[in-house]
DNA sequence: ACCTGAACACCGTTCAAGT
DNA sequence: ACCTGAACACCGTTCAAGT
């Protein structure tokens, strides 16, 4: 019957995430964790610099969650993958999308670069085309996903928006052209795979092709 | 001698916009607001909703600043300066960039969609390519301009996070290759250029060809 | 030496009291 | 009717007092 459930960094981690997916990361205070941990609020500040390193390791498990790198298989293939789980992922817990923007280097972070770096030019592709395809990649599932979770309720506030556009437009007297499609484009999410598809095809085209057929197998 | 100055919106904003370019958006409160207008804190909640709508108005100024789309002019030149301007404009209050990505749908947004539609379909580009290719550039430069805000001081705790990157890896006993190049791409800024001309690359790679040499140019 | 919780210095916002 | 500022309900974090 010892209560001996000591605190660990990872039980902070794991029931602040948890916190985070339930509520929201405006949830997620300092007192609300210690709670939800029974402990004292200032207990966890013995595990946790502060939130900010704090918000730092969630977003650090996130990303070590994801798949790892197989050398051995097609990079192409393995970019999409690792694009659509880390989109996946932000859209399950909308409001961690802003908060992995703004702390992008973590441990994790840097293993999964190492490790696309690794299986992107062990199969040819030059070494600027894949320091700039991933750092194009994050950016690109970033800010898709941070823009995602931040769409407003439709129609919530439609006809407002529509007449400070007009505004913005210098109030013309006859309704602009596709007004309506561009209002139904802000406001509706967009198609994920396009864009990484652009992405990912212009990389491709960056990879010099292989002077043979094949020249990778059975060396 | 009469202090005649009352408030007004846009005063707000720009007074707003001024302390943020100074001080970064955290030193943006509303006590400090109206102090930089000589008001009393109350006093803003007269022209302005709530913290949440300030901020949206900010970023609506932002975006109301960017060059105008003219229809009469390449789609693709000026998708590029398009992108160019807002990074920069980012690149200017990085600590906005964040705001920017959790509050895109403002009348600004909504009428450069607007013209962007009507410059791109205008000149051949299909809608969905048009619509797609106008959410991939926005989440690209928004999330480029996020991270890149986000860049930890290089060398601050680069050993710890070394060590942790080795612990996710596995703790190899040899050191993992291209550890440092990873190393180095996670750390420093990327190259935005890049991934901008992977995107409209690949969106000029949709629009069909148009059956003669010209056919826009003199009707 | 470790842990606790009261207290500090904020914050956004409400609301009753003034003009 | 409009404007003000004291007050409320928080927040992250410090630090002195306990074990």
């Amino acid at each position: 019957m010892a209560r001996t459930a000591r605190l660990s960094s990872s039980l902070i981690v794991s029931t602040a995430l948890d916190l985070v997916d339930r509520h929201g990361v405006d949830a997620l205070t300092m007192r609300a964790l210690a709670r939800a941990l029974g402990a004292d609020p200032m207990a966890v500040y013995r595990h946790v610099r502060d939130k900010e390193a704090l918000l730092g390791a969630l977003c650090d498990a996130v990303l070590a969650d994801l798949d790892r790198f197989d050398p051995d298989r097609p990079w192409r293939g393995q970019l999409e993958r690792f694009a659509w789980q880390l989109r996946d992922s932000l859209a399950a817990r909308p409001s961690l999308a802003a908060v992995l923007a703004g702390a992008p280097v973590t441990p994790a972070a840097l293993a999964l670069t190492q490790q696309a770096v690794v299986l992107m030019t062990g199969q040819g592709v030059p070494l600027d085309v894949a320091a700039g395809g991933l750092a194009t990649v994050f950016a690109y599932v970033i800010g898709f996903a941070v823009t995602e979770a931040s769409l407003p309720d439709p129609a919530e506030g439609r006809d407002e928006l529509r007449r400070a556009a007009l505004h913005h437009l210098g109030d013309p007297e006859t309704e602009p052209p596709h007004l309506d499609t561009a209002l139904r484009l802000v406001e509706q999410p967009a198609d994920f795979g396009f864009g990484l598809e652009l992405i990912l095809e212009g990389l491709e085209r960056r990879v010099p092709p292989t002077g043979s057929s094949r020249d990778a197998d059975g060396s």
